[in-house]
DNA sequence: ATTAAACACTACAAGTTTAGTAGAGTTTCA
DNA sequence: TGAAACTCTACTAAACTTGTAGTGTTTAAT
């Protein structure tokens, strides 16, 4: 489970993509993110280079860059840590499991590398401005478990 | 990050697929695996079926099934829950987002979705008998990314 | 210049989860 | 009958999650 800072950091995103500079206030309410959970959020988002702020009487936010180089991975990563499923699979952060024997030869490593793997695949190629697009007009992989209420 | 439990689960699970019959403090030590937190993982795959086990002087534990009928997938959700990255996506514990105006036009549900379908893609087909066999042999899928310290 | 509106930053806190430890009880077999 | 093994419940320290609170700083309009 992603956590739900995470996904209000996506929802953020999303909101700001639309192109105008809300407030907070505006982005909290629209979003129903609660707002100073919300302030911290943009903050860390901010200090990662993905949103820009002006402050002051008019102030408010946007995207830092275009929506379409901001993956799903790079946000999760920043809010959430790392992606893989094992400390000894991160690319960000590698750390060796403290009960694991060797490396090269463990099974548990071994099914869990295919796990990363082909979540990487999502993650960090599906970028925000590709999350807006409506389904239904072609798309960069498959979307046909859109209604299979699974896993 | 799946927890340390399970993976001690997992460890314990290969470890019994020798076929024989260890005691509790045979697979703690073999796998370095605290005695008491072991005994506890142990009885919740007992009353989930997975295991059995024999009290008294020669007692020990056994699978309660074949080895190729347990997947990681099921596992994973005995011991950690979920699988998915959204609770609006489990198939074994849906809950509704919150913070999710509509499900059908949610663009972080889609996307999720993706994730969450080849998770499951890998974790509910692989078992435990799959993981213990050598690379290098015929494989059920690909396993092509065993080098790539990745994700 | 003042002031109100907005962002910036730090601290705190309740609740939950994680990763165990502790200890008393029960069963079996030699 | 006693030692070796599993069984079961309770407890706990640390970390994490999901916020709330409060103070400061900047900007633009007046």
């Amino acid at each position: 489970m992603i956590s739900q800072k995470a996904r209000y950091a996506l929802r953020a995103l999303l909101a700001l993509a639309e192109g105008k500079s809300p407030t907070i206030g505006e982005i909290a309410e629209e979003q129903k993110i609660p707002r100073k959970f919300l302030e911290q959020i943009l903050l860390d988002l901010k200090y990662q280079g993905l949103v820009s702020s002006r402050r002051g009487r008019s102030g408010g936010y946007e995207l830092h860059m275009p929506a379409d180089q901001i993956t799903f991975g790079r946000v999760l990563r920043i809010i959430d840590g790392p992606i893989a499923p094992l400390p000894c699979l991160s690319r960000t952060a590698y750390k060796p499991c403290n009960d694991c024997r060797d490396e090269k030869t463990c099974e548990i490593r071994r099914v869990f590398a295919r796990v990363a793997e082909s979540a990487r695949d999502v993650l960090d190629r599906v970028t925000i401005a590709e999350a807006m697009q409506k389904p239904g007009l072609a798309e960069v992989g498959d979307l046909s478990e859109t209604e299979a209420k699974s896993a």
